[in-house]
DNA sequence: CCTGATTGCGCAATCA
DNA sequence: CTGATTGCGCAATCAG
């Protein structure tokens, strides 16, 4: 595991700065066992319905960009959270934003979230990575196998005619019984 | 190909490393339409032979720094710069951190490159998606028109069956001439 | 060198 | 609540 030599250099950042928002730095994530499994059908399609805005994950980091005091206010970023519970009246999926527990950037437990996210996504991605080239391999594999048809297609279909066209010749000499 | 999990480690150094330095790369370009174009053949997979060498890579990576001096905030620490580079004796095409030109995070022109490239990934990841999909789409279509070709293997062998069984019995009966 | 394209990665929001 | 997904930005590379 020669891999990262980061993990231990990650919060040093304690205090104050304006710069960047996440400093990521992590790795050191050892996959034993990728219990990656993958169930049969998982192929499902991007939804694809949100290409209208294009600036909105800016504005996060921008926001975070500024506002981010890595003391104990931590948590800071987008969600304006200034409502007065009529809520209940709009949308029941629209729940106030239930003031969540905030938790410093600084804390073990943070980091302690963000290292099981940052196995899950990888776990997740080399997942959809495994599935893509599946799919691949299976168009390949298909298109093979349809040229092979195509081709047996055409042959059983000149060997019907040389028959059928034998048997109207026999027609022409005696009829007897015939199928088709 | 490129890294694995160590990639993203330098966001905030306050390190004052003289030499070295890797300039982030980035563009400067045009956007207006998008030229998403994805050549006929495009799928290739992922490269995923990147476990093996960890280390030579990483070196380059490691002397990666930049001298950041940020205007506001004392952004500062990590990295374990500990080598000194030989690598010029080691392989031809490991050149020496030629230390790239610094650019500071504050700099506009560190955003307009960030941004640019941040356009450059969501068309990239665009493109992507709309391989998978066709990949997929691909898939589903190569298998039904393989059912259907395997539906009309299977009429056209029934068929054959039966006109060769007739013309076997013809055959039997009166064989004059034939043709198989 | 510069520039756009890719790609692994971490973050955060959201889903399940 | 927890793991899985997913959009996004960053940085390192690759490809011209």
């Amino acid at each position: 595991m020669s891999d990262s030599r980061v993990s231990s250099v990650i919060q040093e950042w304690g205090s104050s700065y304006p710069g960047q928002v996440h400093g990521q730095v992590l790795s050191s994530s050892n996959q034993g066992a990728p219990t990656n499994q993958m169930s049969p059908m998982d192929m499902m399609s991007y939804s694809q319905c949100q290409g209208i805005m294009r600036g909105g994950a800016e504005d996060r980091e921008q926001v975070a960009f500024l506002s981010y005091t890595s003391g104990s206010g931590g948590s800071s970023h987008h969600q304006i959270n200034a409502q007065q519970d009529f809520s209940p009246f709009l949308l029941p999926s629209l729940r106030a934003p239930v003031s969540k527990r905030v938790i410093s950037k600084d804390s073990a437990e943070y980091r302690q979230r963000r290292e099981k996210n940052n196995i899950a996504v990888r776990k997740s991605r080399d997942k959809a990575r495994r599935r893509v080239l599946l799919t691949q391999q299976r168009a390949l594999q298909l298109q093979e196998e349809n040229q092979k048809l195509q081709v047996k297609v055409g042959q059983l279909s000149q060997e019907l005619d040389t028959l059928r066209h034998i048997l109207s010749q026999r027609h022409l000499q005696g009829p007897d019984e015939h199928g088709l």
